[in-house]
RNA sequence: GGCCCGUUCGUCUAGGGGUUAGGACACCAGAUUUUCAUUCUGGUAACAGGGGUUCGAUUCCCCUACGGGCUACCA
């Protein structure tokens, strides 16, 4: 057992966009495999025919690649010697084990009806009581326990439709090992029959992805902690059926709640709080419901996956930006915490700004340089497209910016000349000769033969001690005259970006458009 | 209601029987940038409460409170 090669899976169903959660359980799941020099594999939980949405499937798939964590095996990924990795396509496999646990007395046959059931339970609710399926009231409900063995054999026959329910012993302690709690017990009275196969033929969760996770040999099973309170079932499963030499170790993962207030994070918080909680954009097929995504809002996979792992784990030192490849080498158990975490949009916007200060400008002025030409509707050959022009930009606007896909807003006068003018800092401003000033510094720039950020601001100081100005009375004018706005890039960086031609021609236009 | 899990700055967290309880985000202040941003420096801010155990508990145990999850022929 302890020479088994480690494989861990993450088992989505496909009922709609990958929640941010599900891709930090797929990451857990791919980081302790690949560190282990294991296998990760994609299996698709696809047994609610009731909720199948079309997309889904394919969205999951997609979120694990830009993410960077392609399974080795498993729907999407190619197949792998335990192939077909859909659970529907697997249908046939469940029925003989759920007959196994039959026949060993460890399960039964349920020929309740849905209908029935909801009135117990309504009953039960209108007496403020909860009614569950299990060892008090099996022998009081419509099974092959409580009934004669010719009338179960009679309704069998008779093609009744019956679920098949676990059989939960009686007085026992059901202790396991969680990897991230520890021991963990329960008592089996409280664990409820759960349905092991439904009505319609196909297994349920509890069931299905035991017989997989054991056929697929996979050797440790983590998921969320919405998972532990059946675990206990899970647990009784693997004994019935024999297995449980070959268990997976479970690792149930702290929950990720909302920034505000309390509960489990969900899609509402990211439209109320203005941040996505899906990786990818998503319409939902049925509504047309849009959902933003990570990837489309501007975040680097890279950043993206390195705030996912730090949202319920930590290396244990203090370093914080970790490539995936280090947060393969970091990544334990150990270092897990134990409760929910609030999810923080200010953080995860903080990783994209570190991992856009750290990507040289030559490459994000190639990746920005559509967006650009797009943006300001420039031809192809247009000198603000050309690498020079955009690397530049680049370097002043960097440390201005989150993300990429905001250089081309907040720098937006580094590509096209401002219309509008920023009249508070006119109006506070603006005196007596500085239109002479002004003027005076555009002929003076026309004349400069070494048009750079030093020779510009060096002429810019002398023109202005000329004209009996102190630098400072008229930099944020210039600056206003030139982009706009009161603030921006470093100024004359900005002017040895646009050249002389340019500057020349912001200033007079901006002197006849302020009316001074 | 029942069962299970949890609880260190506003948030993510480190730590661990004796510490000035550390870091990051956010926030505030100062410096630098004759603007804003950046950068740098500094600062505010936490062991839920009560009992034990102990020379000593934030750390171990118990109780309470609070938070979360589950309580479907959904996963």
């Amino acid at each position: 057992m302890s020479e088994r090669r480690i494989r861990t899976r993450f088992a989505p169903s496909p009922t709609g966009p990958l929640h941010m959660g599900g891709v930090r359980t797929a990451l857990y799941s791919y980081l302790f495999a690949k560190k282990h020099g294991g296998d990760f594999l994609l299996r698709i939980e696809d047994t609610d025919q009731n909720r199948f949405v079309p997309g889904a499937e394919d969205y999951i798939i997609e979120s694990l690649q830009w993410c960077g964590i392609a399974p080795n095996e498993g729907v999407g990924f190619g197949n792998g010697p335990h192939a077909p990795y859909r659970q529907s396509e697997r249908k046939a496999m469940y029925k003989q084990y759920a007959d196994q646990l039959v026949q060993s007395g460890h399960a039964y046959l349920a020929f309740d009806t849905t209908e029935e059931m909801e009135a117990i339970r309504k009953n039960a609710e209108a007496n403020k009581l909860n009614f569950a399926y299990d060892g008090a009231t099996r022998m009081s409900m419509k099974n092959s326990l409580s009934l004669p063995a010719d009338e179960v054999k009679g309704r069998i026959d008779a093609g009744e439709p019956f679920v098949i329910r676990l059989k939960v012993p009686h007085d026992e302690t059901i202790t396991f090992t969680d990897l991230i709690r520890g021991q963990v017990s329960f008592q089996s009275n409280t664990v409820d029959d759960k349905v092991l196969l439904k009505s319609d033929g196909m297994p349920t969760y509890h069931l299905a992805h035991i017989v997989d996770d054991y056929l697929m040999q996979i050797t440790h099973a983590i998921r969320g902690e919405e998972w532990l309170p059946s675990a206990p079932s899970h647990i009784l499963i693997y004994r019935y059926l024999g297995w449980e030499h070959a268990m997976p170790q479970y690792a149930h993962l702290p929950l990720l709640l909302k920034p505000d207030g309390n509960g489990k994070l969900s899609k509402r918080d990211g439209d109320r709080l203005g941040f996505p909680v899906f990786p990818l954009d998503w319409t939902d097929p049925a509504t047309a419901e849009k959902s933003s995504g990570y990837r489309e809002r501007g975040y680097y996979p890279e950043a993206f996956v390195n705030m996912l792992a730090f949202l319920g784990w930590n290396p244990g030192t203090e370093q914080e930006i970790f490539s995936l490849e280090q947060l393969c080498h970091a990544f334990s158990f150990e270092n897990i915490h134990k409760a929910g975490a609030k999810f923080d949009p200010e953080k995860a916007k903080w990783f994209n700004q570190e991992y856009l200060r750290a990507k040289p400008a030559t490459e994000i002025a190639q990746s920005i340089k559509s967006d650009i030409q797009h943006h300001f509707d420039l031809q192809d050959g247009d000198t603000r497209l050309s690498n020079s022009f955009l690397i530049s930009a680049v370097e002043l606007l960097k440390p201005r910016v989150q993300f990429e896909n905001e250089m081309h807003t907040v720098g937006s006068y580094l590509f096209t000349a401002p219309t509008t003018f920023d009249q508070s800092v006119i109006d506070k401003k603006w005196k007596d000769g500085c239109k002479e000033f002004f003027v005076a510094l555009k002929n003076e720039l026309d004349q400069l033969e070494n048009f750079s950020a030093e020779s510009t601001k060096q002429l810019f100081e002398e023109v202005a001690a000329k004209n009996n100005l102190k630098p400072g009375e008229v930099l944020q004018l210039f600056r206003v005259l030139l982009s706009g706005q009161a603030g921006g890039v470093d100024l004359f960086g900005m002017i040895a970006l646009l050249g002389k031609t340019e500057v020349c021609s912001r200033i007079e236009k901006a002197l006849v458009a302020i009316a001074k």
